[in-house]
DNA sequence: ACTCTGGCCTGTGGGC
DNA sequence: TGCCCACAGGCCAGAG
């Protein structure tokens, strides 16, 4: 279940192997991985045959491709009716969403079809190089689409890139800049987060106010930053708000350095190699286990699992009290 | 305008 | 052994 650093772990790998190759065929053997494209396979396919891909770029969980000199006529409407922009910037990227189980490939053409293989892309030959990029995807949560470059509403890069241009994925335009972005406004979130009406662990999981946290982050910073995952955003001091981010984008950099996290086998990194972060989670997973901080301080307490959101969450009951009066 | 729920998916594993 | 159901959860459409 690919979180921010393992979609950060996916870009960075991939970025060396496909950066300058042209997609010279491409085979979606599922259809249901495509459908956000809205203007259906043909012109998802058109779209991508001999353009070249320039950069792989993330935001939040979101990865694209940006694309440049594809032959497809009209791409998604484009009056330009081309890859490149008035400026010589993309126009179009493919975009890619791991969701639950989504995987990025390199592989060679004789390497067996993956039980789960989505979408197999061809790309110009390269020595040394695998020449397919495949997307598996077992649970179909995740998918692939073509959607147009636009620019950012700040003026900043869209995304973290190898070469960042003041453009984004108009698919991911929605999206707020995660913690690990450098141009990540802790001001602008705070502002935001206070005029929330809600619980704080919702909104650490909203991808439109901080994005690239889910489920297993989101428990991790909590439990680090000692607050509770009901805890009203409109009772946030400033310092709580500071150190929850802060420990949302340590356990982030943790995983980074670790190659990524991997819990059920189903995510792999571009290379095929899985993530051990997951031996260091201290609330995710470990219901009934003792909290490793109380333990060290003396006190006995076990992490407890509740149902929100239609999720998990642990929590140590002890040194994470759940709010009284919107406070501790 | 904001908040929140339901549904999309399939493989795994426990209970009977 | 085999069937059934709960569970995993990011994201979005649509309801409230």
């Amino acid at each position: 279940m690919p979180e921010l650093p393992e979609v950060e772990v996916v870009r960075r790998g991939l970025v060396s192997w496909v950066r300058g190759r042209t997609i010279t065929g491409v085979e979606v053997l599922d259809p249901r991985s495509i459908r956000r494209h809205a203007l259906g396979l043909e012109d998802f396919i058109g779209n991508l045959l001999g353009a070249t891909v320039m950069d792989v770029v993330r935001r939040g969980k979101f990865l694209w491709l940006p694309l440049v000199d594809s032959p497809a006529a009209q791409p998604l409407g484009d009056p330009a009716g081309g890859r490149v922009g008035p400026d010589s910037s993309p126009a179009v990227a493919l975009m890619a969403h791991l969701g639950m189980s989504g995987q990025l490939l390199m592989q060679d053409a004789a390497a067996p079809d993956e039980k789960h293989l989505k979408v197999r892309l061809q790309l110009s030959p390269r020595e040394g190089m695998p020449e397919q990029l495949r997307f598996v995807d077992q649970r179909i949560f995740g998918g692939l689409f073509v959607t147009a470059m636009v620019p950012t509403d700040d003026g900043g890069p869209g995304g973290l890139a190898e070469t960042p241009l003041p453009l984004i994925a108009g698919e991911a335009a929605h999206i707020a800049r995660d913690p690990l972005d450098p141009a990540f406004s802790f001001d602008l979130f705070y502002r935001r987060l206070r005029k929330r009406k809600t619980g704080l662990k919702r909104a650490l999981l909203d991808q439109g106010l901080v994005s690239g946290i889910g489920n297993i982050y989101a428990d991790e910073a909590l439990w680090r930053a000692q607050l509770h995952y009901a805890r009203p955003t409109d009772t946030l001091r400033r310092g709580e708000a500071e150190r929850v981010l802060e420990c949302a984008r340590a356990v982030m950099l943790d995983a980074l350095a670790a190659g990524g996290t991997s819990f059920d086998s189903l995510y792999v990194n571009v290379n095929g190699a899985s993530g051990y972060f997951d031996r260091s989670l201290n609330a995710y997973g470990r219901e009934g286990q003792p909290c490793e901080r109380c333990a060290a301080a003396g006190i006995h307490s076990t992490i407890r699992r509740e149902q929100f959101m239609n999720r998990s969450s642990h929590t140590c009951p002890v040194c994470q009290p759940r709010p009284r009066n919107g406070r501790f």
